[in-house]
DNA sequence: GGCTTTAAACAAA
DNA sequence: TTTGTTTAAAGCC
C-alpha cells in the first residue's frame, strides 16, 4: 500500500500507519469478499485473496450466526474465533490454522471436496520448497518468477513489477488474483487436449501467450501473472473455479490427478470455458490466419467465425510468442491427456476452434465451440473489462508493450479482417 | 438500516 | 511486535 498508493506513501511508518492497517485488517477479516490463505512457512502472516466467489453477500456471516443461507458457503471460518468461541460450523477444523479451515465452503472448495484433493488443497506450500523454486522467500501461493525477479517488490504486488509498471497495482492484483481463481472449468481438459494435439506450422502463429523464457522450469508459471495477459485473463475472469485456485495454490505439489489431467498446464493458465474465450481472444484471429495463411482452403466453420470477435474486441489481445522450450515443455506435460501423439516441441494451438483442419477427433470438440457460449463469453468479458477499468477510475494503462515482438503475427489488421460476428 | 471507516480490545504467534 | 478477530461507534447514503 504504501509503495503503490500515493496517499499512503508517507503514511508507512509504524504510527501513522497503526490506524490503517487496521482498518484494513479489519475489512480484510470481517469481509466474506477476501479469504486468507494460511502462509505455512512464516507463521503468522497470511496472504489474502479475493474470494473466487467474490463474497458478494458482503460481509461475512458472523460464525455465532444461528441460521445460515446460502451465504454460508462463504462463510469464514476463523481459525482464532473458534478458539474463542467453541466451533458451530457443521465442520469444525482440527487446527485452527489449518489453511482449509479459512476458506470459504463455495462449491468445490476444499471442504467440500475430496479427501484426496482437499491435502493438496489444503497445503501451501512455501515457495522456497518448490523444487523449482527456491529463489524467493516470498511464500505467496500464486506468486510467480516473476517474484524472482523482483524480489525486491515485497509488497503483495503479485504482478506488480517492472514489466507490468503501467497498470496500476490494485488493479493488477485484483485482476490477477480472481483469473487465478478462474481458470477451471471441466471443459478445459477438453481444450487442452485439442491444444496439445494441435501441431503443424500453426504453432508459430499460434503461441501461447505469455511464458517467459524462463518459465518453463518454473513449477508455477508465470502466465497467470504475466502483466500482459493479466488484463486479458482477467477479461475474462468470473470466479468460477476455485478448483483451480487449488492448483495455483499448490505450486510445488504435484496437482491431483484430476486436476493434471483437467489443467492445461501447471505453467499455464488455466481456464475452462473462459480460457477458451481468452484463447480464442488471444489466439483466434491469428489461428485462423494462420490456417489460411498454410494454404487450408477449407471455409471456417462456424465457430471459427467467431474468434475474429475476439481479436476485435481486444486489439490489445495481441499473443505473445513463448519460447520453444516452454512450448516443448507445455506439449509434453499435455501429451499425456492428448489423444493424439504430440511431437515433443511441436506447436500447441490454443485455439479451440482450429481442430477440425487438423483432423482431431470431433467428439473431443468441447462446449467452447458452442457459439452461443463464446459469445455469452464475450459479452461478460468487455463487461468485466469496462468494469475493471471503470473501477479503476484514473490511469489504468495496460501496457501491451511486451507483446509485441514478433513479426510471424499476424497484426491486428488482419485480425480485423476477420469476420465481426454481431453480439 | 446498511455500509464503511476508524478505534480499540484482545488473543495468538 | 505483528497479525487476525471482534466489537463498538460515528458518519454517510
Amino acid at each position: 500500500m504504501v509503495r503503490s498508493v500515493p496517499y499512503f506513501k508517507d503514511k508507512g511508518d509504524s504510527n501513522s500507519s497503526a490506524g490503517w492497517k487496521n482498518s484494513i485488517r479489519h475489512n480484510l477479516s470481517l469481509h466474506s469478499k477476501f479469504i486468507k490463505v494460511h502462509n505455512e512457512a512464516t507463521g503468522k502472516s497470511s496472504w489474502w485473496m479475493l474470494n473466487p466467489e467474490g463474497g458478494k453477500s458482503g460481509k461475512a456471516p458472523r460464525r455465532r450466526a444461528a441460521s445460515m443461507d446460502n451465504s454460508s458457503k462463504l462463510a469464514k471460518v476463523r481459525g482464532k474465533a473458534s478458539r474463542k468461541k467453541p466451533p458451530l460450523q457443521s465442520a469444525p477444523e482440527s487446527s485452527a490454522d489449518s489453511p482449509g479451515s479459512q476458506f470459504p465452503k463455495w462449491p468445490g472448495s476444499p471442504s467440500s471436496r475430496s479427501n484426496e484433493d482437499s491435502d493438496v488443497w489444503n497445503t501451501f506450500r512455501p515457495r522456497t520448497s518448490s523444487n523449482a523454486s527456491t529463489i524467493s522467500a516470498r511464500l505467496s501461493p500464486i506468486l510467480t518468477e516473476q517474484d524472482d525477479l523482483h524480489d525486491e517488490e515485497l509488497l503483495p504486488s503479485l504482478v506488480y513489477s517492472s514489466a507490468s509498471s503501467n497498470v496500476p497495482p490494485t488493479v493488477t492484483e485484483e485482476l490477477e488474483l480472481i483469473d487465478g481463481l478462474n481458470l477451471m472449468s471441466p471443459s478445459s481438459s477438453v481444450l487442452s487436449t485439442q491444444q496439445s494435439a494441435s501441431s503443424g506450422q500453426i504453432q508459430r502463429d499460434s503461441s501461447f501467450s505469455l511464458q517467459s523464457p524462463n518459465a518453463a522450469g518454473q513449477t508455477f508459471g508465470n502466465s497467470l501473472f504475466n502483466p500482459v495477459d493479466i488484463s486479458l485473463q482477467s477479461s475474462v475472469s468470473h470466479f468460477s473455479a476455485p478448483q483451480t485456485l487449488e492448483a495455483l495454490l499448490t505450486p510445488s505439489s504435484p496437482p491431483p490427478r484430476d486436476v493434471m489431467m483437467t489443467q492445461v498446464d501447471p505453467v499455464l493458465p488455466q481456464t475452462g470455458n473462459r480460457m477458451s474465450s481468452r484463447t480464442l481472444l488471444l489466439l483466434g484471429g491469428q489461428a485462423a490466419q494462420s490456417k489460411m495463411s498454410s494454404g487450408n482452403p477449407r471455409g471456417k466453420p462456424a465457430e471459427q467465425q467467431a474468434e475474429p470477435v475476439g481479436a476485435s474486441v481486444l486489439p490489445s489481445a495481441l499473443p505473445i510468442v513463448t519460447s520453444p522450450q516452454n512450448t516443448a515443455s507445455i506439449t509434453s506435460l499435455k501429451a499425456p491427456v492428448s489423444a493424439q501423439p504430440v511431437q515433443l516441441g511441436s506447436p500447441v494451438l490454443l485455439s479451440s476452434a482450429s481442430p477440425a483442419p487438423l483432423g482431431l477427433n470431433q467428439d473431443r470438440l468441447p462446449t467452447d465451440l458452442d457459439i452461443d457460449m463464446y459469445m455469452e463469453n464475450l459479452e461478460c468479458d468487455m463487461d468485466y473489462i469496462i468494469n475493471s477499468e471503470l473501477m479503476d477510475g484514473e490511469g489504468l494503462d495496460f501496457n501491451f508493450e511486451p507483446i509485441l515482438p514478433t513479426p510471424s503475427y499476424p497484426s491486428t489488421s488482419q485480425a480485423s479482417n476477420h469476420t465481426w460476428v454481431p453480439s
